[in-house]
DNA sequence: GGTCCAGCCTAACCCCGGCTGAAGCAGATC
DNA sequence: GATCTGCTTCAGCCGGGGTTAGGCTGGACC
């Protein structure tokens, strides 16, 4: 059922009622008054009310039905114009939700503490999270369901956009234990004998056997894992080394076993972490804010994860 | 500032914002795609920033902005639509505000108890009332300050209408001290040797004058009020006759002087009380009941003052 | 009481905005 | 690669709402 009356229609009922006249309210809304007039008697026609009584060279009054629709009519255009107000706020006040979504390799190390610097900055907005791989979270921002997320730019597809934030190198993920814990610095040509875990994501996997056949390797893998932690306690165990470009705050592996992070070095490319952004959108203040948030937040000097180095306890 | 943006395209926003697609919302609401799109388009140019993420062959979905404009926007349709509601309950419930005006002669005899009765068989009805002489009565009811007016059928104005209720004779008021009190009843012929205190409202005063005028007679008028009690207690205290059409339920002054009110017969008119309406408009269910309850309620049977006879206490 | 004036309504016309079907285009699907 | 889905663009139609001009009614004023 479409509603059979317009906002313009409410706004001359108003205005008529407050100034008592056609013609003085034409006057006030600059409009000429055959257009109020018709108006008026298409509302009282749609309503089957008489809403004024007309008094011939004194104006019109409202009757008391009139008054009951009068009153009612403010308030509809009042909340009308909030929308107005609602949308000049989201464009220029960090309000209101906003989804961020985080690849689940680092969505522990970066995320909460991003999240709590922005929220305390910002309390007025409506912080949510989620987590997943790289093409959940591709598939997320194209449904709108994230406003933004943290990845890699890993196959970024055309209709999203990519800001860069930090470069990360690589590190072999070894046993206190192993042969090659101790050494400095680390090229696939080293590991590639040893038997590897590898971290088993869409795409990120890709990238870490990309280190080897760049070289003309090929890794002995003895075990793959989806879970980050897994892969840490896999590792502690000497079950094998791994490739990572985040490392825990600790240096221990979740079921405490010491570990070490020695930098890759040769033919490998860094990781580029970024925000990942739906395209070509007009974002509102909020998305802007925690983009600019993130630039100044996601530094090796902040975030001691990002920062390179043989040993997160050194 | 007039709103740049209608109700039908805050439907189709929400239309779309609940089907997913502008496609099945066009099917909804049987309207061509086009227009949905075009009506979104316009929407986000005139709110300046995008409501929905298009997902090319899946439909559209909402952005964090457009859910947060999404449902502010169907409040303002549901309120929107509450004035159709509101609309039908004015035309088909009994509520709301009533104003009843009544004439300042009897209004303390006649409205209270009218008021009483009505406001009892219908809570939601909201009464105000006022009093008045018969021309302000007709003023009040031009302005729409008053819905209905209790009055006498003299010079009824042609933009107004009247619906009989009761017919009044005459009485002479007498102090019980008068020559004539004891009679049965009398005529203007009796009356007029003796001084008259002239109860002196526009058009009743009239009225009462043409009784005498019809018979070629002229009343020795030593008093004039516009206050019916004055009026009573002059009378009471022995300072003339009167005449009037309504008798207090006590048969005395305000003073406490004991008053006969003797029928007068003759060359004279009854006078007919009755409701006053604004002509031709079409009254709310309100006031057509308020109308029928009067008709029910005004009669001599069940108002004492109505009531015809010699002596109130009889 | 005649004249003037104020203010609403009607008439005639115009134009922008919204609606439509058809065609175009970009992704999704297989 | 072919097909399908679904949004958008295009061209054209139509009507609602805009305007000015003029008629009508009732109040105001001399």
């Amino acid at each position: 059922m479409p509603l059979r009356f317009t906002l313009r229609q409410l706004e001359y009922l108003v205005a008529v009622g407050e100034a008592g006249s056609i013609a003085v309210a034409a006057e006030r809304i600059n409009v000429s008054s055959p257009s109020i007039s018709a108006a008026i008697a298409h509302l009282e026609q749609e309503f089957g009310l008489q809403l004024f009584v007309r008094r011939h060279a004194q104006g019109l009054s409202l009757t008391s039905a009139g008054r009951q629709m009068f009153d009612h009519a403010r308030q509809v255009l009042a909340q009308a114009g909030q929308l107005n107000d609602l949308a000049a706020s989201i464009t220029q006040t960090v309000q209101g939700p906003l989804h961020v979504g985080g690849l689940i390799t680092f969505a522990q190390v970066i995320l909460p503490q991003l999240r709590r610097s922005f929220t305390d900055l910002h309390p007025q907005v409506d912080f949510h999270q989620s987590e997943g791989d790289q093409p959940e979270l591709y598939d997320r921002l194209r449904n709108a369901r994230l406003d933004a997320a943290l990845g890699y730019d890993l196959d970024i597809p055309a209709d999203l956009a990519f800001v860069p934030l930090a470069s990360l190198t690589p590190y072999a993920v070894l046993p206190a234990s192993h042969p090659l814990a101790a050494q400095a610095s680390l090229t696939p040509q080293d590991l590639a004998p040893h038997p590897m875990v590898l971290l088993d994501l869409p795409l990120s996997a890709d990238y870490f056997l990309s280190c080897f056949h760049a070289a003309g390797l090929k890794p002995r893998i003895v075990e793959r894992t989806r879970d980050m932690g897994v892969m840490q306690s896999l590792v502690g165990q000497g079950f094998g080394y791994s490739i990572a470009n985040i490392r825990p705050w600790s240096g221990r592996s979740p079921d405490g076993q010491p570990l070490r992070f020695v930098p890759l070095t040769g033919e490998v490319r860094p990781m580029q972490l970024g925000l990942i952004l739906p395209a070509g959108a007009q974002s509102s203040l909020t998305l802007r804010s925690f983009v600019a948030h993130c630039r100044a937040q996601l530094t090796p000097e902040k975030v001691r994860s990002l920062r390179p180095g043989i040993d997160p306890e050194a």
